[in-house]
DNA sequence: CCTCTGCTGAGAGGA
């Protein structure tokens, strides 16, 4: 049977003699997971520390070297465990067959495990500062491509050719020549043919290639090169002479075989496949003609890998930082000694390899620490994610919109290259959060127990189309958490720390003043605000901050500035969080720059399905000639790319004189900090009286950089403070609320916008109390929590008058706070009126507002607390907002009760 | 209690 539950209290190793000899045994006190204590747990009728909750499991011998790494609190699972009366109270033990794995639900990479074997400090510093562009890595995947290809039946030369032609610009920036890497990659495939058709000749093989696989019992997760029969086979671009594989890689290929037994098979062998090997290279130990070499994996193997696995996820959940005295592993062979030597002596850490140069200033180590804590924290709520995988039914994962359950799978058709394109079709109209794009699990039934691969949405619409290399029989998609974003942010923040030059590092650290250059010119001599915030992005030598109210032309602004920095000569990178908010930027900049710079000069980085349509010609193709991809990203003059993008291998190969991020107050440090460290300079736009960055836990990553130096280097800030959208009536309330009633209309005809403006609506044809620019509408609250069928139903009739009143639908926006009341009022709605959450409103407008309040009772829930939510949504409409909501729930908050007064005077 | 965008990935290798 398996036990799981929380550790309940401290752990001790001993040693005891037994019939077999001196043993070692560790006791560890734990409270059991099951239903009805999580039941108890959350009623508090049943004291938590009750002496009949918490039970025994002893940990026998070697796994005692895993108990010891245990804390309070954290989760164990004992597989195969065997059940024992002890003085009238039911306890556990290990037996031979059974794993211990702590903190199942925290997913191990199977890098990670490799790396660590070699070296924990590797493991870290890995994960810290990334894994720069350079060619063997590179080559490597390239012939992991290929022999992929082959297994899937693909033409070998075709398969080169395809996939040198698919990295162009990597091998670009890498000064390699095509011709150059398919030769190379040619000999290692050649290798790998060879083997193929010897094993064809020889025996009926079955192959997979590629397979993705996640085990919840051993909490690890891989993509295996290939399986065979059912045993994973590894692929090696290097060169082994000597009989037996390398640890490491026995240890790589060890964790595939725990994946495969979890998902079904009994594997004993292992086979590593040292591509480089060539018949020339004849083994003198052994004869061996061959690249390959098969293993057998013991069981004492596999349950090592588990301990390394224990290992690393304990150390990840206490947050701690490895030193390398955990292996054995002889510094002076390392290839990363000094790396590890030069982050150990500048961050202060303790480490086997020592410590070169000096430490940082304590307050740089005290940042650090914090950012490290709570990037990892939000790594923590990425492994959460995964776990649902499998906590969850399908039926809750389809409530959470993180899955798409009861498709229909339709067919299956073979692409060129051994790829499949699945179609399926959706049975019912369920939302979700996956998008055209978007990186799924797509599995017959079960994204971790099932047959499951990863794919890519092609289409989303009544019909899913997917690609994959697997013709998986698909019925279900599984939102497919991603750990690459927290991995870039951590980078981004080591960068700036370690790679940082000390003039930037003194300004975000508020040791010195940021200087500007005189600048005698005048860029937009109709708004002063404008003309001062260009004046200074312009001639900033460290940096500039723009704070930009709702409608204040700060996109306006940013292009004016970027061309005026294009006129100097100067390359600039335009970056900002979302794909949708880099768009907008570069929309309005490549209408400033018409007739100043080539449009060749102007690149989108990013991916196909995240770039808009309409910025598709901009965008840099990664495929091609090496020579030519290269030209096209160094020749540009303007870079646009999201910062995540930001943080990848080949935008950081890139530098700029000056970086403009837009939506600045949408992102945190770390994420600001992955677009700046490419520039000499940088310029922050932004509103910090908007919406803060997202992010899964409460931490200092909720406090942008831009807010953070507005308030560090006021000096350096410039406030726009006139605005051409809204009619002066609605832009009153947050003018006085969040701009010190600084903000005001740009001009006479702004401030008088009126429904009459617009071609054939008349303002008199409407309700009298819909003739003001500002109404509110009394609805009694529905007592259901996120939804509100009532006030659904009197937006629907408000649309109604606008419309008899002449207005278009497509002019009219209505917003709400929760998404499950913006599903309620789509069903009352006309589809072509546009309805969607506060969050996903923000940056843009519309001439008419509907705000639904959603809200009864009392305002409690953060959603209410956050006024920088209700700054978005009154401020998006130019002519008329129509507030609907409960007056006596409203009335119940001082900010909100201001806010009905004005609404209602 | 809620809001929710990014990312192809995970692993590529060198004594």
């Amino acid at each position: 049977m398996h036990v799981r539950g929380t550790v309940a209290g401290e752990v001790e190793v001993r040693s005891v003699s037994t019939s077999y000899g001196e043993s070692e045994l560790a006791e560890v006190p734990l409270r059991p997971a099951d239903d009805a204590s999580t039941a108890r747990g959350d009623g508090g009728t049943v004291a938590v520390a009750d002496g009949r909750e918490t039970t025994t499991v002893t940990l026998w011998n070697k796994w005692t070297e895993s108990a010891a790494l245990l804390e309070p609190g954290m989760e164990l699972l004992v597989t195969n465990a065997k059940e024992e009366e002890y003085r009238g109270e039911t306890q556990y033990a290990t037996t031979g067959e059974s794993y211990v794995v702590v903190e199942p639900s925290f997913l191990v990479s199977v890098t990670s495990i490799r790396n660590w074997v070699e070296c924990p400090r590797l493991y870290y510093l890995n994960k810290l500062s990334g894994v720069p562009l350079n060619y063997p890595v590179v080559k490597g995947t390239l012939v992991h491509e290929v022999f992929g290809d082959l297994l899937r039946g693909r033409d070998l030369e075709e398969s080169i050719e395809a996939r040198v032609e698919e990295r162009g610009l990597q091998l670009g920036l890498l000064g390699e020549t095509p011709e150059a890497v398919t030769e190379e990659i040619r000999e290692n495939a050649t290798a790998i043919e060879g083997w193929l058709e010897q094993g064809r000749l020889t025996e009926d093989d079955s192959w997979r290639s590629e397979q993705l696989l996640i085990s919840e019992t051993f909490g690890i997760r891989g993509r295996a090169d290939a399986v065979r029969r059912g045993a994973p086979v590894e692929l090696k671009t290097g060169k082994n002479l000597k009989k037996e594989p390398r640890f490491k890689d026995k240890v790589q290929a060890a964790c595939y075989a725990l994946l495969l037994e979890e998902h079904g098979g009994d594997v004993d062998i292992g086979t590593l496949l040292y591509t480089k090997n060539s018949a020339l290279d004849r083994n003198e130990e052994t004869g061996d003609l061959t690249p390959a070499k098969e293993f057998t994996m013991g069981e004492g193997l596999l349950k090592y890998v588990v301990r390394l696995r224990n290992e690393i996820a304990a150390t990840e959940m206490a947050g701690d930082i490895p030193t390398g005295y955990e292996a054995d592993a002889k510094c002076e062979y390392c290839f990363e000694q000094d790396t590890c030597m030069v982050v150990s002596g500048r961050l202060d850490q303790e480490s086997k390899a020592g410590q070169i140069g000096q430490s940082l200033p304590d307050e740089e180590l005290e940042y650090f620490d914090r950012f490290y804590r709570a990037i990892e924290e939000e790594r923590r709520e990425v492994h959460r994610e995964y776990a649902k995988l499998w906590e969850q039914t399908a039926a809750e994962r389809a409530d959470d919109d993180r899955a798409l359950i009861d498709l229909e799978f339709v067919e299956k058709r073979p692409l060129e290259g051994g790829r499949w394109e699945l179609h399926a079709r959706r049975t019912g109209g369920a939302t979700s959060k996956l998008r055209e794009g978007d990186l799924v699990l797509a599995s017959d039934g079960h994204p971790v127990r099932g047959e499951s691969e990863l794919a890519m949405i092609e289409r989303l619409d009544d019909e899913v189309v997917l690609t994959a290399d697997e013709p998986v029989e698909v019925t279900r998609l599984d939102v497919y958490p991603s750990e690459l974003t927290t991995d870039r942010l951590l980078v981004a923040m080591h960068d700036a720390l370690l790679k940082g030059d000390e003039r930037r590092k003194d300004i975000l650290f508020g040791r010195a003043d940021p200087e500007f250059e005189e600048i005698d010119e005048t860029f937009i001599d109709n708004n002063d605000r404008q003309n001062e915030a260009v004046t200074k992005a312009v001639g900033a030598r460290d940096c500039a901050l723009i704070h930009g109210p709702p409608g204040t032309g700060k996109t306006y602004t940013i292009a004016r500035a970027i061309r005026a920095m294009v006129e100097r000569g100067e390359r600039v990178l335009l970056s900002a969080f979302t794909n949708r908010a880099v768009d907008n930027a570069l929309e309005a900049l490549l209408e400033q720059l018409d007739g100043v710079v080539d449009t060749d000069r102007v690149v989108r980085v990013g991916s196909e399905s995240g770039i808009r349509d309409d910025m598709e010609p901009y965008r840099l193709e990664r495929a091609g000639d090496p020579e030519d991809r290269v030209a096209e990203l160094q020749n540009a003059q303007v870079v646009a790319a999201t910062t995540s993008t930001c943080g990848s291998r080949v935008m950081k190969e890139q530098s700029f004189d000056a970086a403009l991020v837009d939506e600045a107050a949408q992102l945190t440090e770390p994420g600001t900090c992955a677009a700046i460290n490419l520039a000499e300079r940088f310029v922050l736009v932004g509103d910090h009286e908007q919406l803060p960055p997202v992010v899964r836990a409460e931490n200092d990553l909720t406090e942008s950089l831009f807010e953070r130096l507005v308030d560090c280097h006021p000096e350096a800030g410039v406030m726009l403070d006139r605005q051409y959208r809204m009619n002066q009536r609605i832009q009153v309330f947050a003018s006085n609320e969040f701009y010190d009633g600084r903000l005001r209309p740009a001009t006479p005809a702004v401030a008088a916008r009126d429904l009459d403006d617009l071609e054939g609506v008349s303002r008199d044809a409407l309700p009298e109390s819909l003739r003001d620019p500002v109404s509110f509408v009394d609805v009694d609250g529905d007592p259901s929590r996120y939804t509100d069928s009532d006030e659904a139903a009197r937006i629907a009739e408000l649309i109604e008058s606008y419309e008899a009143a002449g207005l278009d639908r497509t002019d009219i926006g209505v917003i709400a706070p929760f998404r499950a009341q913006v599903s309620e009022i789509s069903n009352h709605v006309p589809d072509d009126v546009a309805v969607d959450t506060v969050d996903r409103f923000q940056g843009s407008s519309q001439e008419v507002i509907v705000v639904s309040f959603t809200a009864t009772g009392s305002l409690e829930g953060p959603i209410f607390e956050d006024y920088r939510r209700i700054n978005v949504a009154l401020t998006r409409p130019k002519r008329a907002l129509v507030l609907v909501g409960d007056s006596t729930a409203l009335a119940s908050d001082p900010v909100y009760e201001r806010m009905l007064e004005w609404a209602s005077a």
